[in-house]
DNA sequence: ATTCTCACA
DNA sequence: TGTGAGTA
């Protein structure tokens, strides 16, 4: 009964747009960030799982919302990984707020992904 | 049109 | 972080 290719991968572009983030912004965060490492396709162009996407939320949480210096927020989400991702981070040392804050953001941008064909307005 | 790297402010 | 140059 599934039936709407779920799409898996994604330009830089369109991250931006789920993001509000300029492209520089995630190149930069690349450089500063390991875990925020996409593949690159044969051109060399970034190829974007959601799970990545959900790791750019992150980051921009800590650091936009809550104001984190690019190395707390490193720490921060390297204490998330350690705890098992986004989800372990609950039942972690994390606050559940900030997890269930990112968990509805990304629902968010995440359901009208899975809803929408692609190329509709 | 988009994205990439690199340089520089 | 923002912008521009020269590519692919």
């Amino acid at each position: 009964m599934s039936a709407e290719p779920i799409q898996e991968f994604f330009s830089i572009g369109e991250v931006c747009d789920l993001t509000e983030l300029k492209p520089h912004v995630l190149r930069y965060w690349e450089s500063q960030f390991r875990f925020l490492n996409p593949a690159k396709n044969r051109s060399g162009n970034r190829v974007y799982q959601r799970k990545e996407i959900e790791l750019v939320l992150l980051v921009k949480h800590l650091l936009y919302t809550e104001k984190f210096t690019l190395d707390g927020a490193r720490q921060k989400v390297e204490e998330h990984r350690r705890a098992g991702g986004l989800r372990g981070a609950a039942r972690g040392a994390l606050d559940a707020q900030v997890v269930e804050s990112l968990e509805r953001e990304l629902h968010e941008i995440l359901a009208i992904l899975d809803g929408r064909p692609r190329g509709a307005s």
